[in-house]
RNA sequence: GUGGGAGUAGCUCAAUCGGUAGAGCAUCGGACUGUGGCUCCGACGGUUGCGGGUUCAAUUCCCGUCUCCCACCCCA
């Protein structure tokens, strides 16, 4: 038998209910906050992950799909393509290709399928969904502006309140300049030096390899040492200093709790000042649920002009994982099931069906040659409210038998007046 | 990529010391020819993930492999 690639799966009704339960509340909220749709390719050029998302890092080293084209076309062949990671680089390049300056600041959505080739895990798939926006512009039109940052945190709040996750902590954190960073890495080596060989051997590598890395280890004896490093707060410049202090008094003024986390470092190279990860409790080691943060440098890392922007990607997979709401609530139900009931009868059953649904109800139709009983269980198992009952006595009288499957309630219901009766309840 | 655990009917799970696989639910049919989620009866459903080895005999023991789960690396 064929089965899906290892870390792809299927998702099957009723579970796509719930999936689109989500999407439909995060379009609603994106609208709220002017942020419109782009929809970007799932593959790009290889180059555009290795600029943009940063040569040295995990992703693009060991965790892209790419593959060499065979097109016919000189210009095609040996083009080196991969399936888009994340998606910030490609709403980027798209953002230099089409000038998307000219319309002053862009306030971008995306929702959509990325690929990075891990190790299956739960809620972490070769295939994963993420939900994610951008605001970029230039920063005449306000990009740079902290208002920015704490408009996309608040948007954050509203959209989990939205799909019911209220059990959310949101982590802030400055990671300042590149600059700031480069000094930062620097000290924290030095400070690392003498008590490293003390450390677990994962500790040993990152101080060498990556530093900031050293911030999420869990290892217990190796925490003491932890808590005697510098911060890279103590770091910032005064210019990420006033931004990140303008964010947080937003933050306050519009009521959004967060907790400082000077320990919250990116993973990839483009992130600058504001850095940010909205946690819930209930996913096990891999807690979190959405990330982002700003990326000022990344328009010219790609050879556009200086465009700042900010941006988050939610874990959609894990976003429907701590749903509290079950893919039956959200489903939504047949209005009425028609049973056409002995010969002939689906010509009838069919009019009626197509003129019950101009009404903008939901209707589901049975055989001729099934038995009523057998109607009735199919009604029961599709959770229909109503079963319309299309037989010789109903055509005859152009009156039909509706009865309401909950409360067994029965009556006869003339033509003209079915739509009224099965919107009523 | 590393380490550990698990794979038996569509689903959830049994199967004693190694003796050729069983239940519940689901599906279909009947009891019941125009009235339903109940009840009873019956049917369908299996390369025990796949491949190899040991054995008279393997779901069971061994090796390999695939997939999922947990943790790590990393990350959303």
């Amino acid at each position: 038998m064929i089965k899906s690639p290892r870390g792809t799966r299927d998702l099957l009704p009723p579970d796509t209910a719930l999936w689109n339960f989500v999407e439909t509340a995060v379009r609603d909220v994106f609208r709220a906050y002017n942020f419109h749709e782009i929809r970007t390719p799932i593959f790009e050029s290889t180059e555009l992950f290795a600029r943009g998302v940063g040569e040295e890092t995990d992703v693009v080293m060991k965790e892209m799909f790419t593959w060499e084209d065979r097109g016919r076309a000189e210009s095609d062949r040996g083009q080196s393509l991969t399936l888009r990671p994340e998606n910030t680089a490609g709403v980027v390049r798209a953002y230099i290709e089409h000038k998307l300056w000219d319309r002053g600041l862009n306030k971008l959505f995306y929702i959509g399928p990325q690929f990075r080739r891990e190790r299956p895990q739960k809620g972490r798939y070769r295939q994963f969904y993420q939900i994610g926006a951008e605001v970029i512009g230039p920063a005449a039109a306000g990009s740079q502006s902290p208002a920015r940052d704490a408009e996309i945190l608040e948007l954050l709040a509203t959209l989990l309140d939205r799909v019911g996750i209220t059990q959310w902590t949101l982590e802030l954190n400055s990671v300042g300049s590149p600059a700031d960073r480069a000094k930062f890495n620097d000290t924290l080596r030095q400070a690392l030096a003498p008590a490293v060989e003390k450390m677990c051997a994962d500790c040993q590598r990152r101080a060498i390899t990556n530093p900031l890395r050293v911030f999420d280890c869990k290892v217990p004896e190796d925490q003491p040492i932890i808590e005697t490093l510098p911060t890279i707060t103590q770091f910032l410049n005064d210019d990420s200093r006033a931004h990140f202090e303008a964010v947080k008094q937003i933050l306050n003024a519009v009521s959004i709790p967060y907790v400082e986390n000077p320990r919250l470092v990116r993973g990839l190279d483009y992130y600058t000042h504001t850095a940010f990860e909205f946690t819930h409790g209930a996913l096990g080691a891999q807690n979190a649920i959405l990330g982002g943060g700003r990326y000022d440098g990344l328009s010219e890392a790609l050879g556009g002009p200086p465009a700042p922007g900010i941006g988050f990607a939610i874990g959609e997979d894990r976003l429907v994982l701590s749903l509290t709401a079950s893919a039956e609530s959200v489903l939504r139900k047949p209005d009425a099931y028609i049973a056409p009931l002995g010969a002939g009868m689906n010509r009838e059953a069919a009019r009626l069906a197509r003129e019950l649904r101009r009404h903008d109800l939901v209707i589901d139709l049975g055989d001729e040659s099934f038995r009523l009983k057998k109607s009735f269980e199919t009604a029961d198992k599709m959770r229909a409210r109503y079963i319309l009952i299309v037989g010789e006595n109903e055509v005859a009288a152009n009156a039909f038998s509706l009865k309401h499957l909950a409360s067994g309630e029965q009556v006869t219901v003339p033509r003209a007046e079915l739509a009224q009766q099965i919107l009523r309840k």
